[in-house]
DNA sequence: TGCTAAGCGAGACGGTACGTCTTGTCTTCCG
DNA sequence: CGGAAGACAAGACGTACCGTCTCGCTTAGCA
């Protein structure tokens, strides 16, 4: 993240290279902070003051705060879209579905995306970074879903692949901005129901 | 809004009554200081200034400036849902779809409406008051839909009217919330095959 | 009959007035961390910390924390250039350099009169103010000393009042500012002979 | 200045020698930025960039910005005291006191002598190195003037010598620090009427 | 008419976090 | 090893809002 040279043939940029020990620590004091105090009460002081690290450190590869804990989101394994096979498009979408609610419903989860996405509110750059690297990311996971049912020749006549897409991503953020989170029987059934 | 005696029987309390010119003028500097620099650039202090109010006249009658916000808000009209009856489920759904779509396509409502969520998150009490008197009313006038359609009888095995609002409403805000907001043919005939 | 408020005094300014009690609690703070820290060292931060008072209020009426030590500074008797008569412009010059050399030995007091000199150098508009409330006042002092001479008639031939108060505060300042502060016995003869 | 091997029979030290275009280059860019910002708004930083050199290597050389600035400073000629024979103590006072007083009245002689002085105060151990290689010579210098006068016979019976250079010294310093520099022919004679 | 009660403008207050700045040290690679 | 580059810990700075408070003044109904 916000690292220039990734190819094995990268040139050493000049001077001290970025030091891994502070790296770590900031997303360390980042995810600690997150959990104890809730998104909207970390900050960059914080942050700094629990990872023995200057302000500056943190502001010299993070533009925001929100940029620290999108880095420690993004290392979260949680967060991936279920990928294995349950056999047909229906199954795929109800176990997808249904890990999606489920996770929202843990408090410590729905606080971090809501901060996320508040953030990405406030600042538009923020916005940007946020989109690119966790919306869309998840939005091709759940393409490959869809994917998998065309190739399988299951995929319904239902809402393009796009739409779908906005259908479901859309009311799992409404209903966590709603606080009407987690897991509920009856709309995973309508969902997939309206889906194919 | 946040008036005390609202039965007809009112006994007027003593000391001094509200000033109707104080509140008609926070109200409309809200209102000027939200087109002139958004919504997370409108500040108490300056809503009082430009109102030539003390700040404390505004905290005796809004618990937040996202409150002052809200009551702009609620005030206008093109907020509504669409009512007239278009002859079908579809042809209702189509039309409110698109003024909704519309709508949040103009840059100020756009800024405006994510202000009042990001508030919503920010704030649980804000968020109890702005599911109260902006969204639950929304979802009320869509149900109204839903009803007709019944009444008629030609409502569709489709999802519950529940799971309706929540696949609607979401997705607009999804993309509101996402930077994709407006009006979109393919979107709009999506949703409405998927729910009906 | 009843007449309200009609004295000569000041009118009041709307608003709340400002607080007497932050402000003793900020200059007492100030000389606190003056005593334990030195010029130097002490911080608007500290001084907020150490006061229980936030920092906008320090620089709601100070420009500067020198001005708040400036302050302190001029509240102190101290500082007060000796006006007893002694009989004679010799016997009055050599109490007054007396006191002001052992004045300048005290460490406590040589760190604050060279900090405040250094903060007027490098804020030119403490500068004024420095000048205007510290150094004049003591230079009209000292003028009162060779006034009450000539009014005694034995007011020497040597150099005019104002290059007299040049000399006499250039050298202290000068011995301060170059670590040779305090009585010197020599010194003061030296001086008296030189302006008599 | 801040060089180990001084004494002619110097073992070369092993390793990369001093680089002496580093070394100009910094002088260089410290006169510079002296010029174009004033003292205090000369920063390490600034001078290692200006001079396209680490920062590393000034502290190496250096232990403070102010030493770099004093050896720009003893490089210059304008400082050193006039010492031709005018032929007798008060002419030569005289010379020395408006060449003195004419020197600083220049803003950025003034600045960085100002500049100089300060520092001395903020640092200990620069305010030692500021005195002897820059206030004790010109205090030597200046005695070399007494010294003529006791030869010559004409040595009047006023203060001691080091008396006078305080007084001399003491008097420029604190007109150049209360920002009223400059010449002054009223006390130039005063001052030389009071050390005859 | 005077009393009591609350609203009002003004603006000071205690706080919190921000993002910037400078200092002096350190860590890397290159010549 | 010296030097260029630049990251690092530390911590003060001045600003921006927040939500609360304290003034004197105004505006009402009630006595």
């Amino acid at each position: 993240m916000y690292c220039e040279g990734m190819d094995s043939t990268a040139k050493r940029s000049p001077g001290r290279p970025r030091s891994t020990m502070s790296h770590q620590a900031i997303l360390a004091a980042a995810e600690e902070l997150l959990v104890e105090h809730g998104f909207s009460n970390v900050t960059i002081d914080g942050i700094a003051a629990r990872a023995g690290v200057g302000k500056q450190t943190i502001y010299r590869w993070w533009p925001t705060k929100a940029d620290v804990i999108l880095e420690v989101t993004a290392g979260k394994a949680e967060f991936a879209v279920p990928a294995e096979d349950r056999g047909g498009y229906a199954e795929d979408l109800r176990a997808f579905l249904s890990t999606a609610f489920t996770l929202s419903g843990d408090t410590h989860t729905a606080d971090l995306l809501r901060g996320l996405m508040v953030e990405s509110q406030r600042r538009a750059d923020f916005g940007d970074r946020f989109r690119t690297t966790f919306l869309e990311p998840r939005r091709h996971a759940f393409a490959a879903i869809t994917r998998r049912a065309a190739a399988r020749g299951d995929l319904p006549p239902g809402p393009s692949p796009d739409t779908a897409a906005d259908i479901v991503f859309g009311t799992l953020w409404y209903r966590l901005l709603t606080a009407r989170p987690g897991f509920n029987e009856q709309l995973v059934e309508d969902l997939v129901r309206a889906l194919t």
